[in-house]
RNA sequence: GGGCCCGUAGCUCAACGGUUAGAGCAGCAGACUCAUAAUCUGUUGGUUGCAGGUUCGAAUCCUGCCGGGCCUACCA
């Protein structure tokens, strides 16, 4: 084979501290269709992924959990391949970022750095969790806004106002470790000077297509338009990861170690099955090696910076490209928790069949890093017309007649319908090849209308009725070989169809070349549905699983539960003391939100519709358009002051509030009356 | 604030600067009955976000605005 491609590919490693859910599988997804494809056509080519496993946030769910850090990941590997298992993500390899390969690479890659000249040594501020006896990052303290003072801030920026800063400006800083307020310690770092690698990263970033074109300029408009600043790769100890060998008491910082994974789980995978690992990786004998990266646009910076640099100082290679994919959304926002689209792939799988998921991925995925959404309803309707009411539905509508006649000896005319799908197989793989599966698609189903059109017009049913047997064989075998050639070609997304389809035909789906030469003079065997359609039902009843409808309570062998902070009070102090008849004039009541919707102008406004029981309605403008989505409010009970004077505003006419606490903006908490609480009663 | 990307039919998306901007789904009307309420035919639907500019010619290139998503290095 002297055209056959050597190729690595990899999926960005998933963090060890929680389970795969939908988003993720939008990119192990892309990536295992793209390996399908190319074993397919019949390159020589090895996907290799492993679990993300060190830094502060996994010692910190160890510890919660109270199990070690190993037993945490190793329970997490499990979930994670039985998890991608299930979806036909199929590895070559799924190591662990935690393993001695990992490590002996992480030193041979630390001592080409230090080699380069490229490391130094620096005073780092950060907070210290006294009882942890740990430093913090950034997002495991929180506290309260320096700038516009609102409360329970994550440590680097504000939600509220947007502000910048750093932890130890947080005006009562808060440790989520242990609920404790953390002091400020400095502790010497080691920084990778990236910069002086700036010139290859000019030049590789630029050229070569090693990245998509938005890439290119976002990093060259951003990043390289001045120096790169240093790379903080170490942290003090206590840390989980790789201590770091001529720094005793410093541990390489987990994105450090983790891109590394890529080459650790290949020399696993070489000392399992006896392949030359150098020439997999080292760039002197792998040289003819493609490596690909697929990961996610959140991780851009570490992969088209700070990994290439890397690899450019060390012996081993760098990608041939970097294929970088958007964000999943669930009905047009946000997975959320709440809205129960939040939905992890072991959920997923209690409803619906993972081909469902596989074929709606491959409809929307471009070669671009645009988001894509999957929309609940679009995701049935496809997935039963264009699966089920088009592609199956040849197999389904011939196999039958065909258990009876088997395939003809030879290839019956058929208006040039096989020619054309053979020859759009170029066209498919290249938009394959390119990652741009929505095109692939669209040309498969092109082809599955055309092939649905020849059956109509050449009716079996009627040809098997007259008797005709040898013509119901010859159009049987075009509508069965134009359903081959489309199920070769869906195979990278589908394997299992492939694999039913090789079942019926009796010739299992192994190479794209089966889509040129027409399957001749083969019996059928027993045609059994490849495919159900999706119900409505099940995708509702997988969202209603994955709802949370509380706030999740933490662990209970966790952390104590922090203090409550006098920051509200010393906020907003307490009010001068009132008569109870000053109390009694405000008329609280229960009610029931009727309707809600933003309005239109206002920003922070929602207008309600209260119901106070009966006919008794209020509309009232809340300023809790940040804090909540309409269509969660509807129906609930809230307290309104209900007999507060009207007031006029821009938008109409406000016939009270409805009482909440917080500072406004995001942090707003509507006071909700306990269920048995109904409509009307006062609040006393 | 700065940056990247996006905005085309009700929805999801196509359209090397070049005929009258297309397709699937949904809708409407019909046909068919082999097939998983599948399929086939016909059809409705557009000021390509807005305003300028370049050009013989703009959805496409440029500028500005509006709207949305994301990023903004020690956060995983």
């Amino acid at each position: 084979m002297p055209n056959m491609r050597k190729i690595l590919v990899t999926s960005a490693l998933p963090y060890a501290n929680g389970h795969i859910h939908i988003g993720h599988l939008v990119e192990y997804i892309q990536t295992d269709i793209w390996v399908r494809f190319q074993k397919l056509r019949g390159n020589r080519c090895v996907y290799m992924c492993a679990d993300d496993t060190h830094g502060t946030a996994i010692m910190l769910r160890a510890k919660q959990e109270g199990i070690s850090e190993e037993e945490l990941i190793a329970k997490m590997q499990r979930a994670h391949v039985a998890d991608f298992a299930a979806f036909h993500v199929e590895f070559d390899n799924y190591g662990s970022t935690h393993s001695p390969e990992n490590r002996a690479l992480c030193e041979e890659i630390w001592a080409a750095i230090r080699k380069a000249g490229m490391v130094h040594e620096q005073e780092v501020e950060q907070l210290y969790d006294t009882v942890h006896g740990m430093f913090l990052a950034d997002r495991q303290v929180r506290g309260t806004c320096p700038r516009c003072r609102a409360a329970d801030q994550p440590g680097d920026n504000c939600s509220a106002c947007g502000a910048h800063y750093s932890p130890s400006e947080l005006l009562d800083p808060v440790s989520v470790a242990s609920g404790t307020r953390p002091e400020v310690r400095t502790h010497p770092h080691l920084f990778i000077d990236v910069d002086k690698q700036h010139a290859f990263l000019d030049e590789w970033t630029q050229t070569g297509g090693h990245l998509q074109p938005e890439i290119a300029n976002y990093l060259k408009a951003y990043f390289l338009n001045e120096p790169l600043k240093d790379w903080d790769v170490s942290r003090p100890a206590p840390y989980f990861g790789f201590e770091i060998p001529d720094s005793p008491g410093n541990y390489w910082y987990v994105w450090f170690d983790a891109p590394i994974g890529y080459i650790a789980s290949t020399w696993e995978w070489c000392k399992r099955t006896g392949e030359d690992f150098d020439g997999w990786w080292d760039e002197r004998k792998g040289g003819e090696t493609e490596i690909h990266h697929f990961i996610g646009k959140d991780i851009t910076y570490f992969h088209t910076l700070f990994w290439p640099a890397m690899l450019k100082v060390s012996r081993f290679s760098l990608p041939r490209k970097i294929r970088i994919h958007g964000f999943l959304t669930v009905d047009g926002a946000k997975m959320s928790k709440s809205k129960g689209t939040f939905v992890l792939a072991s959920t997923y799988l209690k409803h619906l069949d993972p081909s469902y998921l596989r074929y709606y991925y491959a409809a929307k995925l471009s070669d671009r890093v645009d988001d894509i959404d999957l929309n609940l309803d679009e995701f049935a309707a496809r997935v039963n017309s264009d699966m089920v009411g088009n592609i199956v539905n040849l197999a389904s509508r011939t196999a039958r007649f065909a258990g009876k006649t088997g395939l003809a000896a030879e290839y019956p005319e058929d208006g040039g319908l096989f020619e054309q799908a053979a020859r759009d197989g170029a066209a498919i793989a290249e938009a394959y090849e390119a990652c741009d599966y929505a095109q692939a698609v669209r040309l498969i189903l092109a082809a599955g209308d055309r092939a649905n059109k020849y059956i109509e017009d050449r009716a079996p049913w009627n040809l098997k009725k007259e008797g005709r047997i040898e013509e119901l064989r010859e159009v049987c075998t075009v509508g069965l070989n134009l359903f081959r050639q489309l199920a070769v070609y869906l195979a990278p997304v589908l394997p299992e169809l492939a694999r039913r389809a090789g079942e019926l035909l009796g010739e299992p789906i192994e190479h794209w070349r089966q889509s040129e030469e027409p399957l001749l003079g083969a019996a059928i065997g027993k045609f059994a549905h490849m495919m159900k359609r999706v119900e409505r039902s099940k995708v509702e009843r997988m969202i209603a699983d994955s709802a949370e409808p509380v706030e999740e309570a933490p662990a209970a062998p966790g952390p104590p539960p922090p203090a409550d902070s006098d920051e509200p009070l010393r906020r907003e102090p307490l009010a001068e003391e009132c008569a109870f008849d000053d109390f009694q004039k405000v008329d609280l009541r229960v009610a029931r939100v009727l309707t809600a919707e933003p309005v239109v102008g206002a920003d922070k406004l929602l207008k309600l519709t209260l119901g106070l029981g009966g006919e008794v309605t209020r509309t009232v403008f809340a300023g809790i358009k940040q804090a909540y989505e309409p269509e969660q409010l509807v129906g609930q009970l809230v307290v309104c002051a209900a007999n507060l004077k009207a007031r006029k505003m821009k938008f109409g006419l406000s016939e009270g509030m409805v009482v909440a606490s917080g500072p406004g903006g995001k942090d707003v908490f509507l006071l909700r009356p306990d269920p048995g609480a109904r409509p009307g009663q006062r609040v006393h």
